[in-house]
DNA sequence: TTCTTATGTTAACTGAGTTAACATTATCGC
DNA sequence: GCGATAATGTTAACTCAGTTAACATAAGAA
């Protein structure tokens, strides 16, 4: 006899659906289940989400902003354009390691369709326009030339692609710092080798 | 009454999970409508295979193959340092976008655990020596120093990151090239854009 | 108060993974 | 050739997931 409508059912499935996505990855995340563990029907979710995708939706939405929200304090806070690439580069991959599964979630092919969530859709522009502008904003104010532009452009995708990669490869457990080093040395070493002009034949 | 024993049950259910796998992912992929396809009872792919688990290793394993093989052979046919490691760093991305679904199995988090197939940890070690090889070896065969062979290191696991992320980030619809661009131009664009000193403030 | 909406329930359907129990065919030692 | 054994196939069942329909009750607006 579990008393109708003690008013929290939405926020509570919310927080433990986070729970099992922290532990176990969206497969270990099963409605029943979530149902179950908030002592409630097994059809009840449905009310407040639109089925399994749905409620990934809605966490996938909260982890776009959690990690807009670190980019952009770093972005914000370091005044060298190089360094900032860096640190912002530092942090992408500090959030994917930090939060592992939330970022495959938010990168990886469980994601719900952004077609199907206009919500999740927005998060996900704002999060990579705050890795844009981030990365794209040169110091000095300069008009740019087309192709200065493009090049700037290019070369942010480039800086994009370097993090995405190595927090990948990290959180899929293909690299690992070694023993002797920090894991946030071991990326700004990674993300500094390639800034570094490889100027031999 | 489907005949016993038509003798080749194994390798035509490893044919048709190649085709879902290609067409859909390994999520619709499911042992039960690959049994039906293949015309035999739902039960049957147990006994060739480990479960799910099973035939995706099984695939995963072919698919890391012929991934070492291509990288191989470029590998093979470039011979100076720097330029091998850009057409490496391409094969890799080509690879990642003409099997999309196939490099995410060898990378996701859906491969089947390396601790449980041998033959597939063997699979996937032999293609990232083919990698570390080709990236680390110098054209000059002159003796390093141990820190010249920690940056060495250092510059392969940064060119993995770099192909990888971009590779990632294109088959998850994150990153394309402009219209006017061919994908090979770009994906070379962008792995030439880091060994390009930006010797700017 | 009564009508409507939101939210909860139970029960059912579908489809997947997996295993057990059973049946048939190959194959190998004799 | 023949019989034991392994390999390979079958059916039937169990569990769990997602999802929906039909129904019940509580809250709030008219």
């Amino acid at each position: 006899m579990g008393k109708y409508h003690h008013g929290d059912v939405r926020n509570v499935l919310l927080q433990k659906a986070e729970t099992i996505l922290t532990e176990e990855g969206p497969t270990g995340l099963s409605l029943r289940r979530l149902a179950r563990m908030t002592g409630v029907s097994e059809a009840a979710p449905y009310r407040h989400f639109d089925g399994k995708d749905g409620i990934l939706a809605a966490v996938a939405i909260s982890a776009f902003e959690r990690f807009a929200e670190q980019l952009e304090t770093v972005a914000a806070n370091v005044e060298r354009h190089e360094e900032r690439i860096m640190k912002l580069g530092a942090a992408y991959v500090g959030f994917a390691v930090e939060n592992p599964q939330h970022f495959r979630l938010i990168f990886g092919r469980e994601r719900p369709p952004l077609d199907q969530y206009p919500e999740l859709r927005e998060a996900a522009d704002n999060a990579f326009d705050v890795l844009q502008r981030a990365v794209t904003s040169v110091d000095r104010k300069a008009e740019m030339t087309l192709s200065e532009a493009a090049t700037a452009y290019n070369r942010a995708l480039a800086a994009w692609s370097r993090a995405h990669g190595i927090a990948m490869l990290v959180i899929d457990g293909m690299i690992a710092p070694p023993a002797d080093q920090e894991l946030g040395d071991f990326v700004l070493g990674l993300l500094a080798e390639d800034l570094i002009a490889p100027n031999d034949a």
